[in-house]
Parts: structure tokens; sequence; C-alpha cells
DNA sequence: AGAAAATTACCTACCGGTAGGTATAGTATG
DNA sequence: CATACTATACCTACCGGTAGGTAATTTTCT
């Protein structure tokens, strides 16, 4: 009894070929940009492979943001695991982040842009969810935080934003101006904002 | 006689209702996902219209950009007119660049999308001008803050990030969820940032 | 066990429709 | 009458999607 076709059968399956092919194609050149037959071109299959497997561009389209939704769930799950003190979680919190985008980086270029961008044409879809994600990791942690007396208690949701609006902007540098960005800049800029940068609060 | 267009003609003109359709599509489709077509029945005209005044679609996005980048060279040139403290400073960057944005939504959504996205088959432009010159901005009015010993002298640099990444997200919320937005939000995180967020910094 | 039927996984060739762009012929005004 | 502007009609190339077929495997029936 065959596991798979030809034992040997080194090379991803099409259906796994296209994935990956439309998410680097969608990344680099959006969802109008790119057109179905460059995407079956270059994953070397033929156009109605990809009806088969998916049965639209839009069908190929959703099924990639599904598993990037999986990605971040579990990512952040993970995180939630950590324990230590708030700035050290949100350390994690990034690293785990900046991590999982560095092996998956056409995904996350693909979702950013199409969360700040225009729909291209593409299938309705609320992107909000990842934001939402993320904010709801943050104010976990940081209500930890508060429970433990370590951070002030005011404004947690202010708080949540700023650090994900500091961490975003990170990775925002990151795709956008690779030559600029720099791994260490949100721990610095983290560490930043916990001590203020008003004079006389150098701690 | 055809009654076409009297001799007073208030209505603006075709390049103009161009520029201005234009604008709204691609800020509510991107490039690629709008079509001449669109633009030119949106707009009321022919498409030869399109063609003789900006000789291609590219031509049409490219004089748009020019447009933006003009309005916000003028913008940050009148923020940097301004005088006080850093912290007032900065409020009056951020609430100018929102007020200008106000009036120019469609505009504004239209660069955000593809600063942060996939060209989507658009001509090549250098879209981090943009970022750059709000850096540049925001440096010259913390390093006035230093020299009058308001502000910590370190981390010039960090700081300007650190602003215009909670700036930034604050107006990409506004843009993306606006249910979710808040104009007073940046001014908070601003103080929230000068303060720190470290218990024992109350001020 | 072995033939028949169904399912899986892919192909070539082609569809109607629309994309960006143009050739040509006007009209209005200085 | 020349320049600026606008309309009709049309071009080719490419779009997303499909019709119809096939070789190979799996399931069902006897």
């Amino acid at each position: 009894m065959k596991i798979k076709k030809t034992a040997g059968s080194p090379e991803p399956n099409a259906r796994e070929r296209l994935l990956e092919t439309a998410i680097d194609l969608f990344a680099e050149k959006g969802y109008a940009g790119t057109s179905v037959r460059e995407i079956v071109e270059q994953a070397g299959v033929s156009k109605p492979v990809l009806y088969y497997y998916f049965k639209s561009k839009e069908g190929l389209f959703l099924a990639i943001l599904d598993i990037a939704e999986n990605l971040q769930k579990d990512l952040l799950a993970g995180v939630l695991n950590s324990t230590g003190n708030v700035l050290d979680r949100l350390l994690i919190l990034y690293r785990r982040v900046y991590a999982g985008i560095g092996e998956n980086r056409n995904l996350y270029k693909m979702i950013h842009g199409l969360r700040s961008g225009p729909p291209q044409g593409a299938p309705g879809y609320d992107f909000t969810r990842y934001h939402r994600h993320m904010i709801n990791a943050i104010h976990k942690i940081y209500e930890a935080g508060v429970d433990g007396g370590e951070v002030k208690k005011t404004a947690a949701d202010e708080v949540a934003y700023l650090v994900l609006s500091l961490i975003d902007f990170c990775l925002h540098m990151d795709q956008v101006q690779p030559q600029l960005s720099d791994p260490q800049r949100p721990e610095r800029l983290l560490r930043l904002a916990f001590q203020g940068i008003k004079k006389g609060m150098e701690n």
C-alpha cells in the first residue's frame, strides 16, 4: 500500500507549490497585479490544476489567509505561555513575531500590504483580526504586570496601543525600508517608552 | 447649436476632474484594481482626454504623487515655523497632518496603501520620501528641545522613530479601522511616552 | 482474486470579456 | 488657420475561467 505516489517524490505536490508561488507573487505585486497565468506558470502546473484545488483565484487567496491566521494564533498562544516581567514578555512577543515573519517573509508581506492598502479587487476579508489578536495579547501581558504591581494601572488600553504602534512601525520599516531597519530598535523603543522621554526620568 | 459648456464653465475642467476621480478610485481599489475606463467614465470624459493630459495611466498616477509631495512639503514647512516646547510642537505637527489628511482623505489613503503595500503594477516610485520628510521634521523639533534643555539629549533618532511610530499608527488606525479611531489618542500616547510607563514615573 | 466502475490529478485548447492604448475626425477659440 | 481640446471607433494583448479529455490510482462488485 503506497503512502503517496512513487515513494521518492521529493518535490512538494502541486497544491503546495501553488500556495507558495501565490504567496510570493501576491506579496510582490498584489492581488490584482498578479494573474493566475503567472502563478501556474511559476508553479509549474497547468491552469485547471489551480481551479481544481482551489476553485478560483479568490479561493486560493482565501486559503492563504487561512494559513496565515492559524500561524498567528499558534504564535500568540505560545507567547502567552511565557513568564517574566512585562517588558521581558513584550520583548518575547516581539522576538517571536519577528522570527515568525522571518520564516514567512512573503506571507507577512502579502498580509501587510492588504491590511493597510486597498483591496485591489481581492475578495472581502476582515484584516483587522490580526490587529485585534495582537492588541488582545499585549493587553493580557500588561494586565499581568498590573496585577503584579509592576506597571501603572491606568490606561492599559493606551499602553497596548503604544506598544503595538512601535512594534508595528518597526515591522513596517523592516518590510518597506529594510536598509534602515534594525532588529534591535523595538527593544530600545520599548525601553524608552517604559522610562519616558522627559528629562529627569532617567531612573 | 449644441449647448455644451457655456463661457462661464464653473465646473472643474476635465484635467481636474480626472485627477480627483483617479485619486478616489486608486484609494478605493488600488492602482491595478482601477481601470482607465472606470476613471474616464466616472470623470465624465472620454478616454483620449486622459491620454491627452497625462500620457498614460502611469502619467496620471505620477501627476497625483507630485501633488501629494508638494502638499506634504508645504505642510511640514508650516509646522517647522511653529514655536513652543517639544510636546506642543509635536502635537501641532500631528494636528496639522491630521487636518491635512482630513482635507485630502482619499489622496492620503492612496499614498498610504501604496507606501505599505505592493506596487500593484504601478510605476516605480520611492514612497519612503514621505517617511523621511516626517522623520526630518520630528528630528528638528526634538533637537530644538534638546538645545533648550527640555528633553533628554540621548537618542534623538530613537525618539523620532518613537514619535513617528505612534503618529503613524494612529493615522493608520484612522484609515483602516475608523470605528476604533480616536483623534485624541495620539495626544495621549505622546504624553504617555513623554512620562514613561513604568511605575514611579507619574511625574 | 480480478474485472469494472469511480475518483484523483492533471493536461491542451479555447472561451467571452476587458485591459491599456491609439488613429482619425472633428469642434471651439484666439 | 493654427492650436487646444474632445468624440467615435477601433486595436492587440491578456484577463479569469472552462470544456473536454487522459493516465493512474482506488474502490466496489462478483
